[in-house]
RNA sequence: GCCUCUGUAGCUCAGUUGGUAGAGCAGGGGACUGAAAAUCCCCGUGUCGUUGGUUCGAUUCCGACCGGAGGCA
């Protein structure tokens, strides 16, 4: 029964480890195109920031799901789930191999799932009157709220963490179901695909470290502000959407609203973005579908092609075995 | 040269009326199913500058010395 399932490779890792390069080199080598995983490529005129590959970068490799939507619209992983479907149904349509590749586990763990997102519809109201449920009542009126109606959920989801706490009970009341068995059932192993993926690390954690505070300066040389004054005149942080989240551009309002000095804008943007990577480091190394593959041997840096042989021997080591 | 202030966790600083100390940030670990580059949880032993003295006991008081800041010459 696996050798019906579509096959699909993947490379996950922190921000700047090396993704897009290898995946760029992986594509050319399989035949195949790029589904990008990345909750904030998606949006248009978000590049530098995003370190989207440019067209250079891409080297003819088809890639998808980058530039998919407005920087003011709200979007989510139902959404990405959907568009990766049929991003992959045309990739393999032209016979070509669905290389994911991105730094958004939770995308790419729900695509592969398959699926579960159809009767857990959200609703902006109702997300905003728990809100302000909370607001009045306090975080742990809210969360007794929750404990009502599904007490497990309760059980795993901390009381502070009311966005949590706000979606659990926006799936029972849209839904009708606890977020308990909403869970339950999309975990049902129902997928149609059958993916190698492969989580870059770095041993020595400085290194990368090291990377993120190299990248954040070329980001400016290559007009990170000038691309943040464009994404603020158009009024995305105002309306604070999903894009306003993205790192790089918020860390830099106050420098240019004269608030605070470069270099200190600059420094909180490179915390914020070494914050960052460790929450993916933590997210990844969770999942035991994760293949790790390490970027650096003995203190320096693995060589591209070594890396990607690595990667390839591993796809079809479990292309093989899935076949007989 | 003299005077004043100051030297405590990687950084910024609290504090101990003498019983060897704690916050924020940084850093580390973790959670995560329609906001995920988001959201949330947990983790603080460091010759309390050095060295003498007073004391049962000093990081805390006193002296000297060495850093740093300021003031007066």
């Amino acid at each position: 029964m696996e050798m019906n399932k579509i096959r699909i490779l993947a490379v996950v890792g922190p921000t700047a480890s090396g993704k897009t390069a290898l995946s760029i080199a992986l594509a050319k080598r399989l035949n195949g195109e790029i589904v990008s995983c990345d909750s904030m490529q998606i949006y248009r005129r978000m590049n530098v920031g995003t370190a989207k590959p440019t067209p250079e970068e891409m080297d003819g490799v088809v890639h998808h799901l980058l530039d998919i939507a407005e920087p003011d619209t709200p979007f989510s992983v139902a959404e990405y789930v959907s568009a990766a479907k049929n991003a992959v149904e045309e990739i393999c349509k032209r016979g070509k191999l669905p290389i994911f590749c991105g730094g958004t586990g939770l995308y790419l763990d729900s695509f592969l799932r398959g699926g579960g997102f159809e009767e857990t519809n959200a609703d902006p109201e109702l997300r905003r009157e728990l809100f302000a449920y909370a607001e009045t009542h306090g975080v742990h009126a809210l969360h007794e709220r929750l404990r009502a109606v599904d007490p497990e959920s309760a059980d795993a989801i901390h009381e502070n963490n009311v966005k949590r706490v706000v979606r659990a009970l926006e799936i029972f009341e849209t839904a009708g179901i606890t977020k308990t068995e909403a869970d339950k059932r999309s975990r049902e192993p129902h997928s149609p695909y059958r993916a190698t993926v492969v989580g870059l690390t770095y041993a020595d954690r400085s290194v990368l470290y090291g990377r993120i505070a190299k990248r954040v300066d070329q980001m400016l040389s290559d007009g990170l502000l000038e691309e943040a004054r464009t994404l603020e005149a158009e009024g995305v942080f105002a309306r604070n959407s999903t894009a306003a989240q993205a790192i790089g551009y918020k860390e830099l309002l106050g420098y240019l609203h004269g608030e605070e000095p470069l270099p200190a804008a600059v420094d909180r943007l490179v915390t914020a973005t070494r914050h960052y990577a460790k929450r993916q480091m933590t997210w990844f190394r969770a999942k035991e579908y994760i293949h790790p593959i390490h970027m650096e041997r003995d203190g320096s840096l693995r060589s591209p092609e070594e890396v990607a042989d690595e990667v390839i021997a591993l796809f079809e080591q479990e292309s093989e075995r899935d076949g007989n």
